[in-house]
DNA sequence: GTCTATACATAGATAGAC
DNA sequence: GTCTATCTATGTATAGAC
């Protein structure tokens, strides 16, 4: 798999996640007319993600997303009921994909080395393809309400879960000793999260998406091996 | 050298640092009793810190300010001269310490191994004491002004560099071909951010910085060595 | 130096016409 | 479904008394 094929594959599942998360918040959407809907509400969210992550999510005013978007200040209230909702919408849209994305990519491994380079791999792929909206949900979630706030918390340690598994399955007998999957995980998924967060670094230094995960994979590999 | 080592060494630079950070700002200050601003205006940093990393910068007003910090809103603007200039004075201070700390400590050691060692140490060190500082700088920097973003820019680039060069000497010869110390020193970066950042992960989990630390040199020993 | 009072701008959200 | 107009709250910053 390199990151061309990748991206082949992923249309239809974000497509599925953008009606689930549609879907999970019909309460306070006002619109009714499905294909209205997903047009402006996708453009509603592009933009956010867009304004957000040059200024911050809470200087971004309203009535600069309402011109950003297309749609009267009135109308942006008709997609969601307040600023806050929004921003939990597009939360709850992209710890969707990500979970979804890597668990499924991993069952495509049995040997559990395999399934460590396949994970790593994926989750540099899928955060190289929405980057602007893992980037937007990692620098707000402390601007959220509680009950998101967990749901972030609680999207960080399952990813980190499904690392820590395969390392645990992966290294059991082969290293001497100390070993600590847990502690491995944590550090395994803040050099992930550097590909997405500082992205101007990255393409400064003209490293794409594949050479980045090779180059964490195998600086992972002699370590854990 | 430990961490409460470390502390003990630590006070000396940080109230130069902050000396450091009134000076380069003495324009936009209009007290002129030393210690009645120095008092005030480390009162006025630490609130700011507080209240920014509970909700944002942007979402903390002057009102909350000022009755966190004891002074009226009309007194805290005889300590700058606008929020922006306060979010940079802070950026300043907290970008000072690291390089300060980082350079000073790495001079005291020869063999380049033990460099890196001590480097990442300190790093942890620095980090540890004033997390919240680093935090802060991290979250807000989006938020800052052109010229405050690119000095954010050139002060990660400028750890990074102190990295990659020990890197290059400690690995030169010892490994065969492909190794590629600024890829490394990006990865390493990322990961002693993490420190800073996901304190409540490393809290829960009851990891200190010595112990962080420890783990952290050896994962990133066996992976280069 | 610090305070209170206030100017002035801009925020999020709603009402009601079309 | 979308618009314009507007309500009300809150924001930063300043003026001038003490």
């Amino acid at each position: 798999m390199n990151y061309a094929e990748f991206c082949k594959e992923i249309e239809m599942e974000k497509a599925a996640a953008f009606r689930n998360a549609v879907e999970s918040n019909k309460g306070s959407i006002k619109i009714k007319k499905e294909k209205k809907l997903s047009e402006n509400l996708s453009r509603i969210f592009d933009a956010t993600i867009e304004l957000a992550n040059e200024k911050g999510f809470q200087a971004m005013s309203m009535r600069d997303l309402s011109s950003k978007a297309s749609l009267s200040l009135g109308a942006l209230y008709s997609y969601f009921s307040s600023k806050d909702e929004l921003l939990e919408m597009i939360q709850g849209y992209s710890l969707a994909m990500v979970s979804v994305i890597l668990t499924d990519s991993i069952k495509k491994e049995t040997d559990s080395s395999k399934k460590l380079e396949r994970a790593i791999r994926t989750h540099v792929y899928i955060t190289e393809y929405m980057q602007p909206w893992f980037y937007f949900s990692y620098m707000e979630a402390k601007n959220m309400d509680r009950p998101a706030q967990k749901r972030a918390i609680e999207g960080e340690l399952f990813t980190e879960k499904i690392f820590s598994d395969i390392i645990e399955s992966a290294v059991s007998g082969k290293k001497p000793g100390d070993h600590d999957p847990v502690m491995t995980a944590s550090l395994i998924k803040a050099m992930l999260q550097d590909w997405y967060l500082k992205r101007w670094k990255y393409r400064k230094r003209k490293i794409g998406p594949d050479q980045f995960a090779d180059f964490l994979i195998s600086f992972i590999r002699s370590s854990i091996m």
